[in-house]
DNA sequence: CGGTCGACTGAACAACCGTTCAGAGTCTCG
DNA sequence: CGAGACTCTGAACGGTTGTTCAGTCGACCG
Protein backbone atom coordinates (compact mmCIF):
# COMPACT_ATOMS: atom_id res chain seq x y z
CA UNK A 1 0.00 0.00 0.00
CA UNK A 2 2.08 3.05 -0.76
CA UNK A 3 -0.45 5.34 -0.27
CA UNK A 4 2.20 7.87 0.92
CA UNK A 5 2.42 10.02 -1.87
CA UNK A 6 4.59 12.73 -0.09
CA UNK A 7 6.51 11.04 2.85
CA UNK A 8 5.86 8.40 5.78
CA UNK A 9 5.81 10.71 8.15
CA UNK A 10 3.20 12.09 9.89
CA UNK A 11 0.91 15.27 8.83
CA UNK A 12 2.02 16.77 11.61
CA UNK A 13 5.74 15.97 11.29
CA UNK A 14 5.56 16.66 7.77
CA UNK A 15 4.10 20.41 8.22
CA UNK A 16 6.87 21.11 11.00
CA UNK A 17 9.70 19.69 9.02
CA UNK A 18 8.69 21.42 5.82
CA UNK A 19 7.93 24.54 7.99
CA UNK A 20 11.86 24.62 9.10
CA UNK A 21 12.64 23.77 5.15
CA UNK A 22 10.58 27.34 3.99
CA UNK A 23 11.55 29.55 7.00
CA UNK A 24 14.81 28.91 6.76
CA UNK A 25 14.93 29.28 2.77
CA UNK A 26 12.44 32.62 2.75
CA UNK A 27 12.38 33.72 6.67
CA UNK A 28 9.78 33.43 8.62
CA UNK A 29 7.07 35.76 6.24
CA UNK A 30 6.98 32.68 4.62
CA UNK A 31 3.02 32.37 4.73
CA UNK A 32 0.96 29.44 5.61
CA UNK A 33 -0.06 28.71 2.45
CA UNK A 34 3.54 28.08 0.92
CA UNK A 35 4.17 25.28 4.16
CA UNK A 36 0.87 23.66 3.47
CA UNK A 37 1.44 23.05 -0.02
CA UNK A 38 4.57 22.09 0.81
CA UNK A 39 3.83 19.49 3.01
CA UNK A 40 0.85 18.40 0.77
CA UNK A 41 -1.83 19.64 2.99
CA UNK A 42 -4.55 22.53 3.34
CA UNK A 43 -4.03 25.40 5.30
CA UNK A 44 -6.28 25.00 7.61
CA UNK A 45 -5.05 21.64 8.97
CA UNK A 46 -1.83 23.95 10.17
CA UNK A 47 -3.50 25.74 12.16
CA UNK A 48 -5.73 22.65 13.34
CA UNK A 49 -2.50 21.19 14.34
CA UNK A 50 -0.46 23.98 15.87
CA UNK A 51 -2.99 26.36 16.91
CA UNK A 52 -1.54 29.41 14.99
CA UNK A 53 1.83 30.27 12.53
CA UNK A 54 3.21 31.44 16.16
CA UNK A 55 2.57 27.82 18.15
CA UNK A 56 4.25 26.27 14.60
CA UNK A 57 7.09 28.61 15.22
CA UNK A 58 7.27 27.30 18.67
CA UNK A 59 7.42 24.19 17.94
CA UNK A 60 9.98 24.54 14.93
CA UNK A 61 11.94 26.51 17.73
CA UNK A 62 12.18 23.30 20.16
CA UNK A 63 12.47 21.08 17.24
CA UNK A 64 15.82 22.99 15.90
CA UNK A 65 16.93 23.29 19.44
CA UNK A 66 16.37 19.64 20.37
CA UNK A 67 18.59 18.57 16.72
CA UNK A 68 21.41 20.85 17.58
CA UNK A 69 21.40 19.17 21.26
CA UNK A 70 21.71 15.57 19.13
CA UNK A 71 24.32 17.19 16.99
CA UNK A 72 26.55 18.37 19.84
CA UNK A 73 26.80 14.95 22.01
CA UNK A 74 26.28 13.12 18.81
CA UNK A 75 30.44 14.51 17.34
CA UNK A 76 31.26 16.70 20.24
CA UNK A 77 34.73 16.87 19.03
CA UNK A 78 36.58 20.00 19.97
CA UNK A 79 35.10 22.33 17.64
CA UNK A 80 36.56 25.72 17.42
CA UNK A 81 34.64 28.24 19.54
CA UNK A 82 31.76 29.81 17.45
CA UNK A 83 31.83 27.08 14.84
CA UNK A 84 28.69 25.39 15.58
CA UNK A 85 27.48 26.34 12.31
CA UNK A 86 30.30 25.03 10.37
CA UNK A 87 30.44 22.15 12.13
CA UNK A 88 26.31 21.82 11.65
CA UNK A 89 27.13 22.31 7.78
CA UNK A 90 29.47 19.47 7.32
CA UNK A 91 26.36 17.02 8.10
CA UNK A 92 24.32 17.50 4.95
CA UNK A 93 21.08 16.33 7.11
CA UNK A 94 21.65 19.53 9.13
CA UNK A 95 21.32 21.71 6.38
CA UNK A 96 17.50 23.11 6.95
CA UNK A 97 18.82 23.40 10.67
CA UNK A 98 21.61 26.12 9.25
CA UNK A 99 19.50 28.12 7.65
CA UNK A 100 16.72 28.14 10.26
CA UNK A 101 19.28 29.12 12.44
CA UNK A 102 20.50 32.28 10.09
CA UNK A 103 17.13 33.48 9.98
CA UNK A 104 16.44 33.05 13.37
CA UNK A 105 19.45 34.98 14.45
CA UNK A 106 18.53 37.64 11.54
CA UNK A 107 14.84 38.57 12.32
CA UNK A 108 15.82 38.49 16.17
CA UNK A 109 13.83 37.10 19.06
CA UNK A 110 13.68 34.45 21.91
CA UNK A 111 15.52 31.59 19.79
CA UNK A 112 18.16 34.27 18.79
CA UNK A 113 19.24 35.05 22.42
CA UNK A 114 18.95 31.26 23.82
CA UNK A 115 21.01 29.80 20.53
CA UNK A 116 23.50 33.10 21.18
CA UNK A 117 23.47 32.27 24.63
CA UNK A 118 24.13 28.74 24.39
CA UNK A 119 27.01 28.98 22.10
CA UNK A 120 28.61 32.06 24.42
CA UNK A 121 28.44 29.40 27.06
CA UNK A 122 29.84 26.17 25.29
CA UNK A 123 32.18 28.37 23.56
CA UNK A 124 33.21 29.38 27.08
CA UNK A 125 33.91 26.21 28.54
CA UNK A 126 35.64 25.21 25.72
CA UNK A 127 38.47 28.02 25.53
CA UNK A 128 38.48 27.65 29.74
CA UNK A 129 39.88 24.03 28.64
CA UNK A 130 42.03 24.63 25.94
CA UNK A 131 43.50 27.81 28.02
CA UNK A 132 44.52 25.16 30.38
CA UNK A 133 45.66 22.89 28.31
CA UNK A 134 48.11 25.76 27.30
CA UNK A 135 46.44 25.37 23.46
CA UNK A 136 44.85 29.05 23.57
CA UNK A 137 46.20 32.64 25.22
CA UNK A 138 44.25 33.29 28.49
CA UNK A 139 42.15 36.36 28.25
CA UNK A 140 41.96 39.29 30.62
CA UNK A 141 38.19 38.64 30.81
CA UNK A 142 37.35 35.01 29.02
CA UNK A 143 34.01 35.66 29.73
CA UNK A 144 33.47 39.28 27.72
CA UNK A 145 36.18 37.13 25.06
CA UNK A 146 33.80 34.05 24.70
CA UNK A 147 30.78 36.45 23.94
CA UNK A 148 32.97 38.49 21.68
CA UNK A 149 34.11 35.58 19.70
CA UNK A 150 31.08 34.16 19.32
CA UNK A 151 29.85 37.27 17.51
CA UNK A 152 32.57 37.81 15.23
CA UNK A 153 31.82 33.59 14.48
CA UNK A 154 28.59 33.80 13.71
CA UNK A 155 28.19 37.12 12.55
CA UNK A 156 30.96 36.39 9.75
CA UNK A 157 28.45 34.12 8.80
CA UNK A 158 25.74 36.52 8.52
CA UNK A 159 27.53 38.81 6.27
CA UNK A 160 28.66 36.13 4.03
CA UNK A 161 25.52 34.76 3.24
CA UNK A 162 24.50 38.40 2.43
CA UNK A 163 27.29 39.08 -0.01
CA UNK A 164 26.82 34.96 -1.38
CA UNK A 165 23.28 34.40 -0.87
CA UNK A 166 22.23 30.47 -0.95
CA UNK A 167 20.31 29.48 -3.86
CA UNK A 168 16.95 27.95 -3.41
CA UNK A 169 17.54 28.25 1.07
CA UNK A 170 20.45 25.70 0.33
CA UNK A 171 23.15 26.56 2.97
CA UNK A 172 25.56 23.46 2.40
CA UNK A 173 27.37 25.38 -0.71
CA UNK A 174 27.14 28.69 0.63
CA UNK A 175 28.95 27.51 4.19
CA UNK A 176 31.40 25.53 2.38
CA UNK A 177 32.68 28.91 0.27
CA UNK A 178 32.61 30.47 3.60
CA UNK A 179 34.96 27.97 5.11
CA UNK A 180 37.40 27.95 1.91
CA UNK A 181 37.04 32.21 1.47
CA UNK A 182 37.69 32.63 5.70
CA UNK A 183 40.25 29.61 6.69
CA UNK A 184 43.56 31.63 5.58
CA UNK A 185 42.23 35.23 7.40
CA UNK A 186 40.67 33.00 9.97
CA UNK A 187 43.87 31.42 11.06
CA UNK A 188 46.04 33.91 10.24
CA UNK A 189 44.21 36.51 12.86
CA UNK A 190 43.94 33.65 15.28
CA UNK A 191 47.54 32.71 15.86
CA UNK A 192 49.57 36.07 14.66
CA UNK A 193 47.11 38.77 15.69
CA UNK A 194 46.81 41.92 13.81
CA UNK A 195 48.74 44.22 14.81
CA UNK A 196 52.65 44.60 15.00
CA UNK A 197 53.21 46.03 18.43
CA UNK A 198 51.14 46.52 21.62
CA UNK A 199 50.95 50.13 22.46
CA UNK A 200 46.57 50.45 21.46
CA UNK A 201 46.51 47.55 24.26
CA UNK A 202 48.70 49.18 26.59
CA UNK A 203 46.75 52.32 25.78
CA UNK A 204 43.53 51.11 26.43
CA UNK A 205 44.68 48.99 29.38
CA UNK A 206 46.18 52.00 30.95
CA UNK A 207 43.06 54.42 30.99
CA UNK A 208 40.37 51.70 31.93
CA UNK A 209 42.61 50.26 34.54
CA UNK A 210 40.10 50.72 37.41
CA UNK A 211 37.04 49.12 36.86
CA UNK A 212 37.67 44.83 35.09
CA UNK A 213 35.31 43.23 37.64
CA UNK A 214 32.26 44.99 37.66
CA UNK A 215 29.08 43.68 36.09
CA UNK B 1 4.13 82.62 11.94
CA UNK B 2 5.34 79.20 13.89
CA UNK B 3 3.35 77.17 11.49
CA UNK B 4 5.55 74.36 10.58
CA UNK B 5 3.64 72.03 13.35
CA UNK B 6 6.12 68.79 12.17
CA UNK B 7 9.21 70.77 10.49
CA UNK B 8 10.19 73.10 8.40
CA UNK B 9 11.57 70.64 5.62
CA UNK B 10 9.66 70.09 2.23
CA UNK B 11 6.77 67.50 2.21
CA UNK B 12 9.03 65.48 0.42
CA UNK B 13 12.10 65.22 2.38
CA UNK B 14 10.05 64.82 5.68
CA UNK B 15 8.84 61.50 4.51
CA UNK B 16 11.87 60.47 3.36
CA UNK B 17 13.55 60.91 7.02
CA UNK B 18 10.90 59.50 8.29
CA UNK B 19 11.04 56.68 6.06
CA UNK B 20 14.65 56.32 7.31
CA UNK B 21 13.79 56.06 10.45
CA UNK B 22 11.40 53.97 10.72
CA UNK B 23 13.17 51.40 7.94
CA UNK B 24 15.89 51.89 10.87
CA UNK B 25 13.76 50.99 13.99
CA UNK B 26 11.21 48.36 12.49
CA UNK B 27 12.81 47.00 9.32
CA UNK B 28 11.66 47.66 5.93
CA UNK B 29 8.14 46.03 6.60
CA UNK B 30 7.20 49.44 7.91
CA UNK B 31 3.95 49.73 6.64
CA UNK B 32 3.83 53.20 4.09
CA UNK B 33 0.67 54.54 6.22
CA UNK B 34 3.46 54.59 9.52
CA UNK B 35 5.91 56.39 7.72
CA UNK B 36 2.77 59.14 6.39
CA UNK B 37 1.85 59.17 9.70
CA UNK B 38 5.29 60.10 11.27
CA UNK B 39 6.07 62.32 8.45
CA UNK B 40 2.73 64.09 9.44
CA UNK B 41 0.97 63.35 5.66
CA UNK B 42 -0.98 60.82 4.03
CA UNK B 43 -0.26 57.40 2.19
CA UNK B 44 -1.30 58.74 -0.83
CA UNK B 45 1.46 61.79 -0.99
CA UNK B 46 3.92 59.33 -0.24
CA UNK B 47 3.03 56.94 -3.34
CA UNK B 48 2.37 60.68 -5.29
CA UNK B 49 6.51 62.11 -4.49
CA UNK B 50 8.36 58.56 -4.71
CA UNK B 51 5.97 56.41 -7.20
CA UNK B 52 5.87 53.32 -4.88
CA UNK B 53 6.93 51.88 -1.64
CA UNK B 54 10.35 50.20 -3.70
CA UNK B 55 10.85 53.75 -5.07
CA UNK B 56 11.08 55.58 -1.71
CA UNK B 57 13.32 52.62 -0.38
CA UNK B 58 15.62 53.49 -3.25
CA UNK B 59 15.52 57.19 -2.55
CA UNK B 60 16.89 56.00 1.02
CA UNK B 61 19.71 53.95 -0.02
CA UNK B 62 20.73 56.79 -1.97
CA UNK B 63 20.46 59.31 0.67
CA UNK B 64 22.21 57.23 3.07
CA UNK B 65 24.97 56.25 1.11
CA UNK B 66 25.84 60.56 0.00
CA UNK B 67 25.19 60.73 4.40
CA UNK B 68 28.21 58.06 4.59
CA UNK B 69 30.39 59.21 1.68
CA UNK B 70 29.92 63.00 3.29
CA UNK B 71 30.53 61.66 7.06
CA UNK B 72 33.93 59.94 5.43
CA UNK B 73 35.32 63.01 3.58
CA UNK B 74 34.18 64.89 6.59
CA UNK B 75 36.39 63.12 9.26
CA UNK B 76 38.34 60.55 7.79
CA UNK B 77 40.90 59.80 10.33
CA UNK B 78 42.20 56.36 10.54
CA UNK B 79 39.89 54.20 11.97
CA UNK B 80 40.23 50.21 12.60
CA UNK B 81 39.21 48.13 10.07
CA UNK B 82 35.54 47.64 9.36
CA UNK B 83 34.65 50.03 12.32
CA UNK B 84 32.68 52.78 10.07
CA UNK B 85 29.51 51.95 12.29
CA UNK B 86 31.44 52.35 15.52
CA UNK B 87 32.93 56.07 13.84
CA UNK B 88 29.27 57.15 12.59
CA UNK B 89 27.85 56.26 15.97
CA UNK B 90 29.70 58.70 17.49
CA UNK B 91 28.22 61.43 15.94
CA UNK B 92 24.48 61.63 17.19
CA UNK B 93 23.75 62.55 13.96
CA UNK B 94 24.29 59.73 12.09
CA UNK B 95 22.15 57.15 14.32
CA UNK B 96 19.29 57.14 12.66
CA UNK B 97 21.89 56.26 9.35
CA UNK B 98 23.50 52.98 11.38
CA UNK B 99 19.62 51.79 12.14
CA UNK B 100 19.00 51.97 8.53
CA UNK B 101 22.58 50.30 7.76
CA UNK B 102 21.70 47.43 10.03
CA UNK B 103 18.50 46.71 9.22
CA UNK B 104 19.81 46.70 5.25
CA UNK B 105 22.21 43.71 6.32
CA UNK B 106 19.88 41.94 8.08
CA UNK B 107 17.53 42.63 5.63
CA UNK B 108 19.60 41.66 2.35
CA UNK B 109 19.68 43.18 -1.10
CA UNK B 110 21.67 45.71 -3.19
CA UNK B 111 22.20 48.03 -0.39
CA UNK B 112 23.67 45.21 1.74
CA UNK B 113 26.09 44.23 -0.67
CA UNK B 114 27.22 47.69 -1.91
CA UNK B 115 27.76 48.56 1.74
CA UNK B 116 29.71 45.22 2.04
CA UNK B 117 31.99 45.67 -0.61
CA UNK B 118 32.49 49.50 -0.08
CA UNK B 119 33.46 48.74 3.18
CA UNK B 120 35.89 45.92 1.90
CA UNK B 121 37.11 48.53 -0.29
CA UNK B 122 38.33 50.64 2.08
CA UNK B 123 39.48 48.30 4.68
CA UNK B 124 42.04 46.55 2.05
CA UNK B 125 43.56 50.41 1.58
CA UNK B 126 43.68 51.00 5.33
CA UNK B 127 45.61 47.87 5.81
CA UNK B 128 47.75 47.71 2.85
CA UNK B 129 48.65 51.76 3.99
CA UNK B 130 49.13 50.17 7.58
CA UNK B 131 50.76 47.14 6.56
CA UNK B 132 53.02 49.58 4.67
CA UNK B 133 53.75 51.81 7.78
CA UNK B 134 54.69 48.81 9.82
CA UNK B 135 51.73 49.04 11.64
CA UNK B 136 49.80 45.74 11.02
CA UNK B 137 51.35 42.41 9.70
CA UNK B 138 50.84 41.64 6.42
CA UNK B 139 49.02 38.84 5.23
CA UNK B 140 49.36 35.85 2.66
CA UNK B 141 45.67 37.02 1.01
CA UNK B 142 45.00 40.46 1.82
CA UNK B 143 41.90 40.61 -0.06
CA UNK B 144 40.51 37.84 1.66
CA UNK B 145 41.26 39.28 5.29
CA UNK B 146 39.87 42.73 4.26
CA UNK B 147 36.82 40.84 3.44
CA UNK B 148 36.85 38.58 6.47
CA UNK B 149 37.73 41.28 8.54
CA UNK B 150 34.82 43.35 7.48
CA UNK B 151 32.63 40.34 7.83
CA UNK B 152 33.39 39.98 11.76
CA UNK B 153 33.38 43.60 12.43
CA UNK B 154 29.94 44.17 10.99
CA UNK B 155 28.89 40.60 12.02
CA UNK B 156 29.39 41.68 15.43
CA UNK B 157 27.57 44.52 15.57
CA UNK B 158 24.62 42.46 14.25
CA UNK B 159 24.98 39.75 17.06
CA UNK B 160 25.25 42.08 19.29
CA UNK B 161 22.00 44.13 18.34
CA UNK B 162 20.06 40.96 18.52
CA UNK B 163 21.79 40.61 22.26
CA UNK B 164 21.16 44.18 23.49
CA UNK B 165 18.06 45.17 20.75
CA UNK B 166 17.76 48.59 20.67
CA UNK B 167 14.75 50.45 22.33
CA UNK B 168 12.83 52.48 20.15
CA UNK B 169 15.10 52.30 17.27
CA UNK B 170 17.65 54.51 18.85
CA UNK B 171 21.00 52.74 18.06
CA UNK B 172 23.38 54.90 20.14
CA UNK B 173 23.39 53.79 23.35
CA UNK B 174 23.26 49.91 21.66
CA UNK B 175 26.78 50.57 20.31
CA UNK B 176 28.36 52.63 23.24
CA UNK B 177 27.39 49.47 24.97
CA UNK B 178 29.04 47.60 22.21
CA UNK B 179 32.29 49.39 22.60
CA UNK B 180 32.53 49.24 25.83
CA UNK B 181 32.32 45.50 25.89
CA UNK B 182 34.04 44.26 22.75
CA UNK B 183 37.25 46.67 22.93
CA UNK B 184 39.16 44.62 25.31
CA UNK B 185 38.29 41.17 23.72
CA UNK B 186 39.17 42.58 20.23
CA UNK B 187 42.08 44.56 21.25
CA UNK B 188 43.61 41.51 22.61
CA UNK B 189 42.60 39.57 19.95
CA UNK B 190 44.10 41.56 17.43
CA UNK B 191 47.42 42.28 19.29
CA UNK B 192 48.16 38.83 20.44
CA UNK B 193 46.03 36.48 18.70
CA UNK B 194 44.45 33.43 20.27
CA UNK B 195 46.48 30.24 19.80
CA UNK B 196 49.68 29.78 21.34
CA UNK B 197 51.31 28.20 18.69
CA UNK B 198 50.94 27.47 15.02
CA UNK B 199 50.91 24.76 14.50
CA UNK B 200 47.21 24.68 12.98
CA UNK B 201 48.26 27.51 10.06
CA UNK B 202 51.20 25.36 9.64
CA UNK B 203 48.88 22.46 8.73
CA UNK B 204 46.43 24.47 6.84
CA UNK B 205 49.05 26.15 4.77
CA UNK B 206 50.62 22.13 4.17
CA UNK B 207 47.65 20.88 2.95
CA UNK B 208 46.07 23.47 1.32
CA UNK B 209 49.63 25.06 -0.52
CA UNK B 210 48.81 25.53 -4.25
CA UNK B 211 46.00 27.41 -5.09
CA UNK B 212 46.60 30.88 -3.60
CA UNK B 213 45.58 33.05 -6.23
CA UNK B 214 42.38 31.76 -7.52
CA UNK B 215 38.84 33.33 -7.74
C1' DC C 1 -24.71 -1.54 11.82
C1' DG C 2 -24.92 3.21 14.12
C1' DG C 3 -22.19 6.47 16.47
C1' DT C 4 -18.28 9.04 17.85
C1' DC C 5 -13.99 11.11 17.27
C1' DG C 6 -10.14 12.88 15.00
C1' DA C 7 -7.90 14.15 10.56
C1' DC C 8 -8.62 16.92 6.89
C1' DT C 9 -10.49 20.09 3.24
C1' DG C 10 -11.51 24.39 1.07
C1' DA C 11 -14.43 28.20 0.90
C1' DA C 12 -15.06 32.26 3.41
C1' DC C 13 -13.82 36.10 6.68
C1' DA C 14 -11.43 39.90 8.67
C1' DA C 15 -7.39 42.47 8.87
C1' DC C 16 -3.75 44.58 6.72
C1' DC C 17 -0.98 45.80 2.97
C1' DG C 18 0.47 48.84 -1.27
C1' DT C 19 -1.67 51.45 -4.50
C1' DT C 20 -5.26 54.17 -7.13
C1' DC C 21 -8.10 58.01 -7.90
C1' DA C 22 -11.43 61.70 -7.81
C1' DG C 23 -11.45 65.75 -5.89
C1' DA C 24 -10.22 69.78 -2.76
C1' DG C 25 -7.08 73.31 -1.82
C1' DT C 26 -3.31 76.56 -3.13
C1' DC C 27 -0.14 78.93 -5.85
C1' DT C 28 1.42 81.06 -10.25
C1' DC C 29 1.13 83.43 -14.28
C1' DG C 30 -1.06 85.65 -18.28
C1' DC D 1 -9.93 87.21 -12.72
C1' DG D 2 -9.46 82.64 -14.54
C1' DA D 3 -6.98 78.67 -16.27
C1' DG D 4 -3.64 75.52 -15.40
C1' DA D 5 -0.33 73.00 -12.59
C1' DC D 6 0.96 71.84 -8.26
C1' DT D 7 0.53 69.45 -3.55
C1' DC D 8 -2.21 66.90 -0.76
C1' DT D 9 -6.19 64.23 1.19
C1' DG D 10 -8.85 60.23 2.30
C1' DA D 11 -11.92 56.90 0.76
C1' DA D 12 -11.77 52.90 -1.87
C1' DC D 13 -9.78 48.80 -4.49
C1' DG D 14 -7.41 44.55 -5.08
C1' DG D 15 -4.27 41.37 -3.24
C1' DT D 16 -2.26 38.67 0.42
C1' DT D 17 -2.24 37.17 4.97
C1' DG D 18 -3.65 34.43 9.24
C1' DT D 19 -7.53 32.31 10.87
C1' DT D 20 -12.32 30.31 11.19
C1' DC D 21 -15.73 26.98 10.31
C1' DA D 22 -19.12 23.98 8.31
C1' DG D 23 -18.78 19.80 6.57
C1' DT D 24 -16.53 15.34 4.35
C1' DC D 25 -13.99 11.28 5.01
C1' DG D 26 -12.29 7.27 7.32
C1' DA D 27 -11.03 4.59 11.36
C1' DC D 28 -12.41 2.60 15.51
C1' DC D 29 -15.82 0.71 18.86
C1' DG D 30 -20.03 -1.13 21.13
Amino acid sequence: MRSAAVSDLTARARIRDAAIRRFGADGFAAPVRAIAAEAGVSPGLVIHHFGSKDGLRAVCDEHVLRLIREAETEAFTASAPGDLLGHLAELDRYAPVVGYLVQAVLAGGDLAVTLLERMTRDAERYLADAVAAGRIRPSRDPSRRAAFLVDIGMGAVLSFVRRHPPVDGDYRATLRAYASANSLPALELYTEGLLTDATVLDAYLAIDDPPPGSE
